[in-house]
DNA sequence: TCGATATTTCAGAAAATTTTGAAAGTTATC
DNA sequence: GATAACTTTCAAAATTTTCTGAAATATCGA
C-alpha cells in the first residue's frame, strides 16, 4: 500500500464513519487523492482491490449527490469518474435531498396527530428549523463563493 | 399500532434513512411525539416493543449529540429522556463533531501525499470550504434565534 | 449494610447492508 | 450485423451493524 492509498483509506474511514458507505467513500477519497481527479472504472477496480460491479454500484450513489460526475471521451467505451475541486460545495447544493424527506416525515407525523395535541408545537418548530436552515445554506454557498476568490483558491 | 406509534415511525423512517441508527431515531421519535416529551425507560421499552439494553444503547447515541437530555427526578432512581423544543438547534452546535473529523483526515491526507502532490490543492480546498462552512453555521444558529422569535415560537 | 429497583455491559443472535461473481445489457468499431 | 470492450443487474455470500437476554453494576431508601 503506497503513499497514495494511504491517503485514500485515511480519508474514506472518516467518511464512512460520518454515514457514507464504505465503497463510496473510497472511491470519492481515491478520486480526492488522484493527480488530476479522473480515474476509469478499471483504474479504481485496481486501487481499491473492489469489483467492478462494485464500482458501478458506488457511482449510482455518488452521481446524485453529486460528488462525482461520469464522463466519456467521445469514441471511447469506459467511463472516467471526476471529482470537481468544488465537490463539497456542489453536494451541498442538493440539501434539499437530505433536509426534505425528513421534513416531510415531521408533516405528515402532524397530520397523524392532529393540531391538538400538546406535540404539535415542538412538531412544528422543528419543521420551521429545517425550513429557516434550508434558506440559510444557499446564503452560505454564495457566501463562500466570494471568500474562495478572497482565498486566491481559483 | 395506535396514531401517536405510526407517527413516531414514519419519522424514525426518514431520520433512519437519512443515516441515523434505527433504534435511536425511534426513541428520539417517540420522545417528539409524546405529549411533554418526556419518557422513562419503561415507557420507551413499551411503546417501542425494544429491550432496556437497547434503549439504553440509543441513549449512549443521543446524549453526546445533544438530541435528548437525561434527567433524574431527586429520591428516584429512574431515568426521565427529554427531548427539548430545540433539539434540532442544540444538535447543530456540535458541529464540529460531525465535520472535524472529517477535516483531520483531510489533513492528514495532504501531509501523506506532501505539498507538491497536484492533489494538494484539491485536499485544501476542502479543508477550507469545511472550516468556513463550521463558522457559517453559528451565524445560522444566532439568526435562528431572531427567527424564532418573529414566528412567535417562544 | 441490605434489599429492591434501574441501568449498563457484553457475548451471541438476528437483521440489515455491502460486495461479489456471473450473466445480461450497452456501446463502439469493423 | 457481428464482435469486442465495457458497464450494469441480480441473487447469493460475506461482512458489519444492531439488538437482545442474562449477568453485573449502580443507586436509593430503610
Amino acid at each position: 500500500m503506497d503513499q497514495r492509498q494511504r491517503a485514500a483509506e485515511r480519508i474514506a474511514g472518516a467518511l464512512a464513519q460520518a454515514g457514507m458507505a464504505r465503497l463510496p467513500a473510497r472511491m470519492f477519497a481515491a478520486l480526492l487523492v488522484d493527480d488530476d481527479g479522473r480515474m476509469t472504472s478499471a483504474e479504481l477496480t485496481k486501487f481499491l482491490g473492489a469489483s467492478a460491479a462494485g464500482i458501478s454500484g458506488a457511482v449510482k450513489y455518488l452521481l446524485p449527490v453529486g460528488l462525482v460526475r461520469r464522463e466519456r471521451e467521445p469514441g471511447s467505451r469506459r467511463d472516467v469518474y471526476v471529482v470537481d475541486d468544488d465537490a463539497w460545495h456542489t453536494a451541498m447544493t442538493r440539501h434539499d435531498q437530505l433536509y426534505g424527506p425528513i421534513r416531510a416525515a415531521l408533516a405528515a407525523g402532524r397530520d397523524l396527530l392532529g393540531e391538538e395535541s400538546p406535540a404539535d408545537v415542538r412538531l412544528d418548530r422543528a419543521v420551521q428549523f429545517l425550513l429557516f436552515l434550508e434558506g440559510e445554506l444557499d446564503g452560505i454557498l454564495a457566501r463562500w463563493e466570494v471568500r474562495r476568490k478572497e482565498l486566491g483558491l481559483d
